[in-house]
DNA sequence: TCTAATTTTCAACATTTCTTGAAATTACTG
DNA sequence: CAGTAATTTCAAGAAATGTTGAAAATTAGA
């Protein structure tokens, strides 16, 4: 590895324990976004200083992760890997994972403790408490959900438009108030 | 600890290893939030059955995390905890904190490391690559702040907006292009 | 200022998570 | 179908993280 990618490779690594991965997936990860070409196992271990069985197990997690994907070399019996090399799309598939993994069991869970009826006036307290997280997750997911599926252009729209959103909403406001027909 | 209390921190302390704290943290996040009464930290030990110093380091800890804020019992000398009873004060610090924990250093590292010449046909690749990523996560960290300080309402009515952003979007295009006046 | 209640620190111990080499499995090729 | 190349599994060891009690430090009130 020269040293320009080695920089990159092992602050990612850094930054892969804090992402929910850990530190080798993180390397992994950065070295196969930043190489021109798919890499195979072998290569990976070599350019890491990591155990071939290390790698084994790394890529199995991150197919689990959908962060690598295979390419097939032509007149090479093995596999190579690459990472999608779009940034957006990793990122989105970051957060879609980190949503399945972090967000939907708490979702669930809160969902179920809502259905007991609570005896004390403590336990009273903490379903209010535990109502009020599960309406604000649920409306959060549904927005995420919804824009998801914004096609990138009108994505890139929303942000370059970032806080005068709020303008374009009292306008939209006032319109609806003044009886005058909207297409939305 | 009442059972139901209980499921609700047990669960909370799962995630909160997901959530870039660790279980106890997590635990004593989710007691602290459904008690209808700020606890000390004897009470915080004993609910959780760790050990008294733990939860010293821990309040340490979720006071870095600014998810705890000390609460005065008249006529107590100890020290009483509480968090945010508001979810989505909640979430925004939390969000807040990762950015700061796992974006920020990563912006700071892609701009250092795109300042140096690369001298191989592989590092110009990388630098491209490099470049990418700095670009967009650069333009999402500038929408989240702006976005950040919009009033709450406004928050609400761009949630409940959804994928209908995508028509008001389109309409104002359409009008800026047949070049009326427009207050955005 | 002194005392006792409370909080914090820290180094040893416990637990969890990661890494590895050897063995087993799978997948090609002649 | 052998035989070999490539990959995966797994149990043992290594490293990193979390937890604890004892002792030090801090604080409030007498």
């Amino acid at each position: 590895m020269s040293p320009y990618v080695e920089t990159f490779v092992v602050h990612i690594g850094e930054m892969g324990s804090r992402w929910g991965l850990n530190r080798t997936l993180g390397q992994m990860c950065g070295l196969l976004y930043v190489s021109p070409q798919p890499l195979n196992a072998d290569e990976i271990a070599d350019a890491l200083s990591i155990s071939r069985s290390n790698v084994s197990m790394g890529l199995k997690e991150l197919k689990a992760w959908r962060l690598v994907r295979p390419a097939t070399i032509t007149g090479d019996r093995r596999e190579y890997w690459t990472t999608p090399k779009d940034v957006w799309e990793i990122l989105q598939v970051l957060a879609e994972e980190r949503h399945r993994r972090e967000v939907e069991p708490t979702l669930s869970m809160l969902r179920e403790t809502l259905m007991i009826e609570p005896t004390t006036e403590n336990d009273r307290y903490a379903q209010e408490r535990l109502r009020e997280m599960h309406e604000l997750i649920e409306l959060l997911t549904n927005w995420i959900g919804e824009i998801h599926d914004l096609p990138p252009r009108t994505m890139v729209r929303m942000l370059k438009l970032g806080r005068r959103i709020q303008n374009l909403l009292d306008r939209r406001r006032k319109s609806r108030k003044s009886g005058q027909p909207t297409d939305l």
